[in-house]
DNA sequence: GCGTACATTGAGCGCGTGGTCAACACGCTC
DNA sequence: GAGCGTGTTGACCACGCGCTCAATGTACGC
């Protein structure tokens, strides 16, 4: 017995949401059409109607997550400290990304999965790197205020490099979360992070 | 008709390396156990004889390649500069680190592989955590004289968290080199790492 | 030479998958 | 209320997978 309608594409929204939640708690290899289907209540043939493909799905369930997601464009630079000297706004914007990761973890291990996945996926490749091409972006108002607010500290640094370690630091630290949360101790690393850029004592004989 | 025999054990290593080649190709999700046996050119079923399962082939390979790694145990530290204050010795041996990556893509991308599935498979998980750790534990001399010889350079900093800082920096290398191998810039990389480290000039006027 | 233990084969089973499709239900217009 | 387009269903297909197993080949002790 065919269903009843529902109206719009809101269908469309209701199968990504049970596709969410399947790929949440089952991950990318869990995500089966039937899955989604079960999850949403509905029947298997909706989601090709739907979407035409598996791959249909993953890849609009990943256009879902990146629009919504701590790597989301403007989202970097919006909040930390707005005083202080450019580096502690670099730094304090770091440490609450950094400070996100744990709380979002199977959100970011689904990424993580589609970051692998794109690896062999010539679409999933695109999306994610124009992401995290975003995202490192984001950052460059902030690299670029830290190195021109101490030129002669940062001698052949640009603000696109410096952007690139700061958030390939964030990377590995949600490679680290979602590895093992527990060990992974977010006040030792970014106390760590905080004691190797700013250099509280030191004069610069190290050289 | 059942083939020759072949001696000792070395069967075992034959398929090992031919689901090395298979994984290094058509990474984890391709390594499937008739995949393996056509690469060695042998029957479906002597996979099954000799690794009693696709589990058992898949945690045999991924031992057989944390034993070959770059994360091996007493690899990290073993050469870099010998010579030159602690700070220099830990910062070439990261660079090493870091520059052996993007010619080991494949080798590095199969790990991640592994680490992902280690998020969902206990086994996994349990080596891929030891070799990480011993990764981190083999840094952790070079990190422990780098704040010995200039304590009041690193407030509260161990030479645990440091090691750990400096594995995760690697670590989110390796994520970069595998996503985007011609992107990465590793000099750029290590020159910005090196700038943000050593502070050639500055005073500690930042804060 | 014969028997036994080990190595090897390939057909086959059961299952879950992505995907198709004819049938059917609903809301709409005329 | 007939017709029609959009939703929706569930049975179905083909395929590849992990895995089993009876049969068969090989080496070696006696």
């Amino acid at each position: 017995m065919p269903g009843p309608k529902a109206p719009e594409d809101q269908r469309r929204d209701e199968l990504l949401k049970a596709a969410y939640r399947v790929a949440a708690r089952d991950r990318l290899g869990g995500l089966t059409t039937r899955a989604v289907a079960k999850e949403a209540g509905v029947s298997n043939g909706l989601v090709f109607f739907h979407f035409g493909s598996r791959e249909g799905l993953v890849l609009a369930l990943l256009d879902r997550l990146l629009a919504t997601t701590v790597l989301a464009p403007g989202t970097a630079g919006a909040a930390g400290t707005t005083d202080g000297p450019p580096v502690m706004r670099l730094l304090s914007t770091i440490e609450r990304d950094v400070e996100g990761l744990p709380g979002n973890r199977d959100r970011v291990a689904l990424l993580i999965d589609f970051w692998v996945m794109g690896t062999q996926h010539p679409d999933v490749r695109r999306r994610i790197r124009k992401a995290l091409d975003d995202y490192r972006e984001a950052y460059v108002p902030l690299t670029s205020a830290a190195i021109a607010s101490e030129p002669e500290r940062y001698p052949g640094v640009t603000p696109e490099s410096l952007a690139a370690v700061a958030t390939g630091f964030i990377e590995g630290c949600a490679l680290q979360v979602v590895m093992d949360p527990n060990r992974f101790d977010v006040p030792a690393y970014l106390s760590t992070l905080r004691a190797l850029v700013l250099h509280h004592a030191a004069p610069a004989d190290a050289l």
